[in-house]
DNA sequence: CGTCCTATTGAAATTCTTCAACACTCGTGG
DNA sequence: CCACGAGTGTTGAAGAATTTCAATAGGACG
């Protein structure tokens, strides 16, 4: 590992599209080399997408799968007569890659401005061949995924409409910032999602999400502005609203 | 492909054990040439779990997973007071491994009895590395439960009671025999959950799944003998009643 | 035949939703 | 600069769905 790396640092330099890459530390490149983030970075492009935009999944364009950057992107599956659910939301430097199966209807869309490094998913699945590093951090991507979905069925199934608004908020307050490591916990953030969102992720309406922050509120354990301005004035009673989990 | 199936039957046979095992077919070791299941055939061991027990994680012992062969496991999360969700169901013939991180409190226990054939995990981290395909298919297998997770969060997080009792029915219709390919489903089946673990895993309660499974009795979409026995009647209608997911 | 355990059913209580009105923010155009 | 309107968020009150509590029923087993 430290001998590639010194050999790397003769061949090339790690390219400057990748130098400031969360990703490349804690996402999945960081199983490459610089000589391989430069093959990849050859394909790679970065993109800035305004909020509330659906992700061109590439239909007919060649599938591709990406890197948040930046932002929030929200993962919806919704039912034939419009109720929907939000399934995952994915922070920077999470992965994206076509669901799996899409037999049902699922959506990938925006919530923030995001900032997302694609490439064509044909290069990813043929570097995994001569890195299967890769390959690892991919199915340890999904199983964490998984672990986190297995998560918000708990508390979907099982909490209290105060419990989910301060899950919510919680989670956030773990994974909005990308630089901070292990338990970093922001204290400070503006909600990436509006109240409607939040209910489809909570499985609530809009008015009980705005209900339960408003006592939250009241009991001094967040204050709030703008109705979107969050700041956590006591974690440890956030965490214990939120059910302990 | 046909070459190397070619060239193990010259080698030497599919081990006994495999012989009959749905998941050397649609399962993880489906990966593998017969020299290489012999291989793997000889750390394994076929175990009978009786129903409603815990699985032993291997806390002391050495790490283990296993291929479900017959039978249902649950899969639980619960929290400090008690509440609990189940999370998913594995079915023959799913792999079940130690679910990446284990955070949060999540367990595996036996819904009925099951024959599991396990093997220690170092043994299947070897062969990922002589075999990608293996890798390939656990990665897969990791994503299908992903998907196959976020379906049910719509379910807690969009459905109503009678629209969730109604999904679960038709889901064990469609998973319950390891043997029906594809759109197999079984019309007839004996439920592997109580009612109180099927409330768990609808985020019901015990009553209300009760009072659920009589109106679906009552409008002739299923019948019900000694409380386990499922016949479906409609299977059209059960789909409508689930949501038409 | 009684006991234990699970399932069913009923009625009251609770939580959450629905419907409706109002407030706040922000941008646009008078 | 202010008024207006649209979108979003908040709050209240009535209604519905689900839970809780409690009683009864059904099977399995000694």
């Amino acid at each position: 590992m430290s001998e590639q790396k010194r050999q790397d640092i003769h061949n090339s330099n790690v390219p400057v599209v990748c130098q400031s890459c969360e990703a490349r530390h804690r996402g999945v490149c960081g199983a490459l080399s610089t000589s391989q983030l430069s093959q990849l970075s050859k394909h790679a492009t970065i993109q800035q997408v305004p909020a509330g935009q659906a992700f061109e999944s590439g239909e007919d364009t060649e599938e591709r799968c990406a890197n948040v950057l930046k932002g929030v992107v929200k993962i919806t599956k919704l039912m034939a007569d419009g109720r929907q659910q939000i399934v995952g939301l994915q922070f920077a430097p999470d992965f994206l890659t076509r669901s799996s199966s899409l037999r049902s209807y699922t959506e990938a869309q925006t919530a923030t401005d995001v900032t997302i490094c694609s490439f064509p998913r044909r290069v990813l699945d043929e570097m995994i061949r001569d890195v299967p590093e890769l390959g690892n951090r991919l199915r340890n991507q999904a199983l964490r995924e998984l672990d986190e979905a297995r998560d918000w069925m708990l508390t979907l199934g099982r909490k209290t409409a105060a419990e989910k608004v301060a899950s919510f908020i919680y989670l956030l307050a773990r994974n909005l910032d990308p630089e901070a490591e292990a338990d970093g916990i922001t204290r400070q953030f503006v909600l990436p999602l509006a109240r409607g969102d939040i209910a489809d992720f909570l499985g609530l309406t809009s008015e009980t999400v705005s209900r339960q922050m408003t006592k939250l509120r009241n009991s001094g354990i967040i204050s709030v502005e703008n109705s979107r301005s969050i700041s956590i004035l006591d974690v440890d009673a956030l965490a214990e609203a939120s059910g302990g989990s």
